[in-house]
DNA sequence: CTTCAGACGTA
DNA sequence: CGTACGTCTGAAGT
């Protein structure tokens, strides 16, 4: 037998199991993957992939992973804080590790751990082994100790800043990272330390120090030798930990002749027991397609690779038959013959309508998977910013895996065989068995096309955004990835529906290989959203989310798609003016800061601050920033400008510094809106995100129309600039007042609070009434402030110590104010501890409709993300039900106006407030119907405040 | 050219 | 050491 040559031919792969896990663990948001059972399983996903992957690439004929064993090992004993920080690994990822070497043992490798020592020193002896056998061989390992077994036949993967991204570490890649050979690695690492590990190193001394004193001396023994004449700073540092040195070099030399009590040659791998894996997989609730992707990565030695590769991966996915139609009869005869439903007939479009009136029938009627299984893909792409918003193309996908692809040039209105009518045609009669991604972007894309998109059968986009509402995918593409682990080329990942391809500019070179690629990108797409929607559809039926998402997100996205095409009228010239005096007084009050200072130090850099301020001025430091640094923020230049009395320079420096902070902060608030105007129509589209804020609220960008001043006079001015437009009469501002504090006692059943809603008198004044047990009108202003902001930080999970600064008060005299209360409203308390307790118990919190977000913080051992989760459970619900309430109302209240035939419609939501842009005649009309609709949202144990105002701008409009 | 921190606007 | 957001700016990274 040519053996030499057969060992040639070999590869052994060998695995840190922990450090792999740990890395997949940190990679890979824990919450997006859990199986029903609570179980936590991104590790496990991690593990199997990354291995899979690595299988796949590398082709390894040899297998064994390395784990660590609990207990200490003999490296405990030299450095008893070894390893500290890993032992206080979170119990979700422990959890994990007996399934990962359940799915090793399945999948026929070879796992072994050694009482006493390290997966790192098992590691070092198999790698020997392996070495010694003649065997290629490669370490997978996010431990830098594994560097120094780096040698021309020992290669190290590496992940690098993306988890799965191997670097291939081989003594050339180590000497370019590093400046230093394998061997001298460890040396290196002695003198740097070891975060992770918990070893500390020479203080100062990083890679670039470490590599050239080694360089410099020829290794660590010639340093410790010569440390007496190395100078500066670092060279007294070294001097001074000499000791700690030569212990780190000790504990991360690698031990590498073990007695493994195996033979390289056995490490053998791929006797899968396919049934033992099956079962496991469909216990951590993978997909398919990580199944069959693990599988058939360990199923692929060069035994069985010849006998079965012929079909697994055909048969996969289908891709979708691309039809061809140019008339508006081919498409037409198209959707018929693909679109239209077998089963049961669809539902008729005037019966979607009447929904209307059985407004009550709470029931979770039908299955949103049963909908969801015949349902056809409609995809769009183009620009869809309000207000600028253009279709390129249009994708229609059936279930029965036809598609079809239209060009914005075929289906243009003017378009001679009107194309333009079949789309409608076919729209108005099928879309409500469509599922789209992002209903409010395809409306505005669609209308664009003056093409009505009727409410489809399910938007993905927000059936994701229910499902994990802490997680925004910025693309189809991503969220497949996400919910579904299907990776796609990194090109199509970043724009959602931007598609920048111009159709039309068909006399370029190659332009029919890039269109073909193009149509390719478009198909998967859409087929992607096929298998979001199959995937979700159960998912909202499990969570009984189907009425939320039906009855509350897509009616709220029709509604904000009109609102932002609307947008808000302008009067730019007053804008105008306010820039330029706000720019103005900013530059007055930046001429007499520099003057003060002596130098030209920008206000707008809170570093250059610092120097003038605190080293410059000498003045007294307050609060530091998270980072170290000293704050320059409003709230610590107020206080030294208040204690700057005596010193006329930093006084003066003070008070010009803040006026510039503040001047210059409208001035740029007041920029950013002239420049959002449209010049189309002179008015500012904004774009309310529906899916971002994990709560259920909106959120508006583009620019945000839900932060424009209103605390104080000058801010406010602002808002006179926003104005009714051309047609339209004035502007009704409509608000909720106190909905948080009206949830609270709803939720909580307080009798007390319940009634202080239900009295209609002045409310903070009658709850401080109640807590400090005197008349009503005995009540101080100091009183019903400090009730207030104690009513007002419950649903923040306010802390007393919170509440003290705020008030200032002492922390003693708030934990007295906190206990009257709680003794006057102790259903309050209960109901905010229930509401952390049950979300420590099921995982999430839920709000009155259903809306769910996951708390895996809660079980966090850091204190300060535990604390932080806590008050996240007791705020989410309450803001949450508040979100829900607001956009029950919004979406009553267009629908009102448009049964009434008004043309006054809302242009802004500011969470509890609505805005309205009143026409003509339809002051009182439309009052009413707006009131009325925030009103009657929702019946609960207390009656919802409403007050409006109308004005002939948006501050007037004031109440 | 992109990313981070710090600051600050809203409910 | 109170929740939820978005935007601008300077500074430091790529």
């Amino acid at each position: 037998m040519t053996s030499q040559e057969q060992k040639d031919d070999n590869t052994l792969l060998v695995v840190d199991g922990h450090s792999l896990a740990f890395r997949a663990f940190f990679a890979l948001p824990v919450e997006s993957f859990s199986n029903d059972a609570g179980q936590s399983t991104n590790a496990v996903w991690g593990f199997s992939t990354m291995l899979a992957q690595v299988i796949e690439s590398e082709h390894p004929t040899h297998l064994a992973v390395a784990f660590d064993v609990k207990g200490g090992t003999f490296r405990n004993e030299m450095l008893p804080q070894y390893k500290g920080t890993r032992d206080a690994a979170p119990e979700e990822l422990l959890s994990q590790l007996p399934l990962i070497q359940d799915l090793l043992r399945s999948l026929g490798v070879t796992y072994i751990e050694k009482p006493g020592f390290e997966g790192d020193d098992v590691i070092g002896t198999l790698a020997t082994m392996g070495e010694q056998a003649g065997f290629r061989t490669l370490v997978l390992s996010g431990d830098r100790d594994a560097f120094q077994l780096v040698d021309e036949r020992i290669t190290v993967l590496y992940p690098g800043h993306h988890f799965k991204e191997l670097k291939h570490m081989t003594p050339d890649a180590i000497v370019e990272k590093y400046h230093v050979t394998p061997v001298q690695y460890p040396e290196l690492a002695a003198m740097r330390g070891e975060t992770a590990d918990n070893i500390p190193g020479v203080p100062g001394v990083g890679d670039g120090f470490a590599a050239k004193w080694i360089n410099e001396y020829g290794g660590l023994e010639g340093i410790l030798e010569h440390a007496d004449s190395i100078g500066g700073k670092k060279g007294q540092a070294l001097r001074e930990n000499i000791d700690q040195v030569r212990l780190n070099r000790k504990v991360n030399a690698l031990v590498r002749d073990l007695d493994l009590g195996v033979e390289v040659g056995d490490l053998t791998f791929g006797d899968v027991d396919t049934d033992a894996a099956k079962e496991l997989f469909a216990k951590l609730q993978f997909g398919e397609r990580t199944r069959n992707r693990v599988l058939k990565a360990f199923n692929c030695m060069p035994v069985a690779d010849a006998a079965q590769e012929s079909t697994p991966d055909a048969e996969e996915e289908p891709d979708a038959v691309l039809d061809t139609v140019s008339t508006k009869d081919e498409l037409m005869r198209w959707a018929h013959e693909h679109l239209v439903t077998v089963s049961g007939g669809r539902e008729d479009p005037a019966t979607t309508g009447a929904e209307e009136h059985g407004e009550q029938g709470d029931q979770q009627s039908g299955h949103c998977a049963d909908d969801v299984a015949q349902s056809w893909i409609l995809s769009a792409e183009g620009d869809d910013r309000p207000g600028r918003a253009s279709c390129a193309s249009l994708t229609f996908m059936s279930a029965d895996g036809h598609a079809v692809i239209l060009e914005a040039s075929a289906f243009s209105q003017d378009d001679d065989d009107s194309l333009h009518e079949g789309v409608a045609a076919v729209l108005d009669t099928y879309a409500s068995q469509a599922a789209v991604h992002g209903y409010k972007e395809h409306s505005h894309m669609l209308a664009s096309a003056h093409l009505p998109l009727p409410q489809p059968v399910l938007d993905t986009k927000l059936a994701g955004y229910l499902v994990h509402p802490d997680f925004h995918p910025d693309s189809v593409e991503r969220a497949a990835e996400h919910f579904l682990q299907i990776e796609s080329p990194a090109e199509s990942k970043s724009s959602s529906t931007q598609g920048a391809f111009a159709f039309d500019d068909e006399t370029a070179e190659g332009n029919d290989e890039e269109r073909r690629q193009h149509e390719e990108l478009l198909l998967r797409r859409a087929g992607l959203v096929y298998k979001l929607a199959r995937y979700l559809a159960p998912v909202i039926d499990e969570r009984r989310q189907l009425k939320l998402l039906t009855d509350i997100e897509m009616p709220v996205s029709s509604t904000l798609s009109r609102m932002e095409s609307y947008g808000a009228a302008i009067d730019g010239e007053r804008l105008v003016n306010m820039r330029d005096q706000f720019a103005a007084d900013a530059r007055q009050a930046q001429e007499l800061a520099w003057e003060k200072a002596g130098t030209k130090v920008n206000l707008q850099s809170p570093k250059q601050l610092q120097q003038v301020l605190f080293e410059d001025m000498g003045l007294r430091h307050s609060r530091k920033t998270k980072s170290g640094s000293y704050t320059t923020n409003a709230a610590a230049l107020q206080d030294m400008y208040l204690k700057s009395v005596d010193n006329e320079r930093a006084n003066t420096f003070l008070g010009a510094l803040l006026r510039h902070r503040e001047t210059n902060k409208l001035k740029q608030i007041v920029q950013t809106l002239l420049d959002a105007v449209n010049p189309r129509d002179g008015r500012i589209h904004t774009t309310f995100e529906q899916t971002v804020a994990a709560t259920g609220r909106l959120s508006s960008v583009d620019p945000n129309l839900q932060n424009i001043p209103n605390r104080n006079a000058q801010g406010r001015e602002i808002r006179s600039a926003f104005v009714p437009g051309p047609g339209f009469i004035s502007l009704l501002s409509s608000d909720y007042s106190q909905v948080e504090l009206r949830i609270m006692a709803d939720l909580s059943g307080d009798e007390a609070l319940i009634e202080a809603f239900r009295s209609g008198r002045d409310f903070h004044k009658y709850v401080a009434s109640l807590v400090y047990d005197l008349p009503v009108d005995d009540i101080t202003q100091d009183q019903r402030s400090h009730v207030k902001a104690m009513s007002y930080g419950l649903a923040y999970g306010l802390s007393t110590y919170g509440l003290a600064q705020q008030l200032r008060i002492s922390p003693a005299a708030a934990d007295v104010l906190k206990e009257k209360y709680f003794a006057t409203f102790g259903k309050v308390r209960d109901y905010l501890e229930s509401l952390v307790d049950t979300a420590r118990e099921k995982g999430y919190t839920e709000t009155m409709f259903g809306r769910r977000r996951y708390f895996p913080g809660l079980k966090s051992t850091n204190r300060q993300a535990r604390d932080a989760a806590e008050r996240g459970a007791l705020n989410a619900p309450i803001q949450g039900s508040a979100a829900d309430i607001m956009k029950i109302a919004m979406v009553k209240a267009d629908q009102e106006l448009i049964k009434a035939g008004l043309r006054s419609r809302i242009i802004l939501q500011i969470h509890d407030e609505l805005v309205v842009e009143i026409a003509d005649g339809e002051q009182e009309q439309a009052t009413r119907l707006v009131k009325d609709a925030m009103e009657h949202a929702v019946e609960i144990a207390v009656p919802l405040d409403v007050s409006t105002g109308l004005g002939d701008d948006w501050q007037l409009a004031a109440h």
